[in-house]
DNA sequence: TAAATAAAGGACAAAAATATCCACTAATTG
DNA sequence: CAATTAGTGGATATTTTTGTCCTTTATTTA
């Protein structure tokens, strides 16, 4: 269970990405995005809620309201969302359970996790939302249709655990 | 929600480390060593039981019991461990939740996280239980204690999605 | 200002991960 | 071979994550 983030901040990046797509720097409709990239909509919503609090996304009530991206899609890094999804400490915590692994005291694997976190985080925030939308658009609009359908258990290999 | 493994692989490496550090090669109690850990016996039980399936571990019944490791500390990575307990596939799932993130589709920010992937299964197959519980030993037996003792809620900071 | 639209927020439901318990079985020992 | 010890496997409980629904509130437009 090797995860990067949430399923919730999952779904984020993929409806800021085609938000983005759809039209740059104009509002959205979460309706259309989640239709679109197959991702649950109520859920969603909940999520863009986050980012709306997190200051990221500007909210706008009434007919025809939506959201609109509160900077620049070349302005706000991967990490940036991440961050507002998860939490601020989402990359602090120890991977093996301790409360304080830091200086005298650190956990067995601290430094290659340290190193492997460190490198990730700053690719992380090297990576705009623009970056990522153009990427999406390059590789996987069609792809990602296929998602919602095969909806079915994966039921993976064995050693299940 | 970052995270490199599940809580069972976690209770499972500790178990191993402190296994070895007891008697190298010899036989071992679950209840000693989840009980100087600070871990949960019945959980870590059950993953003791899939690396006996996995065979990374010797079970031995009946009066004085216990477990014995099936190869050398030296011979066992931490990758060999995190396969056994979370399953052969845990590396290979996409993080943006694509069912084939391959070649001429590949989700928006695979190459990125191929390569943070890549470099920490490396070090991960270079560590051996081993190296783990040397380094276990060094810096981590006391604080570890102190796990179990302060379980209490930490309710960390803002931003909780 | 009334009607319609859409986001906010909270309650609720389902699924998965985490954790415990117990009856059963195998091994050891006297 | 009977008694005791300790792992196995299955059932069950708890918590967290994921996902849905519905009422309220804000905004727009006629």
């Amino acid at each position: 269970m090797f995860k990067l983030y949430s399923r919730g901040c999952q779904h984020a990046l993929w409806a800021l990405a085609f938000a983005h797509l759809e039209r740059d720097g104009a509002r959205f409709q979460p309706r259309e995005v989640c239709k679109r990239t197959g991702i649950p909509e109520p859920f969603t919503r909940k999520v863009l809620q986050a980012l709306v609090q997190g200051g990221f996304l500007n909210a706008h009530r009434g007919p025809g309201g939506g959201y609109s991206l509160a900077r620049s899609a070349t302005d706000i890094s991967l990490l940036d969302v991440i961050r507002a999804v998860e939490g601020n400490d989402t990359f602090d915590h120890c991977v093996m359970g301790l409360p304080s692994c830091v200086g005298k005291s650190p956990c067995p694997i601290h430094p290659m996790w340290a190193e492997t976190k460190s490198k990730l985080m700053n690719d992380l925030a090297a990576k705009s939302l623009a970056d990522f939308a153009a990427a999406a658009l390059r590789g996987e609009t069609r792809e990602r249709k296929r998602v919602k359908r095969s909806r079915a258990r994966s039921k993976s290999g064995p050693a299940k655990r």
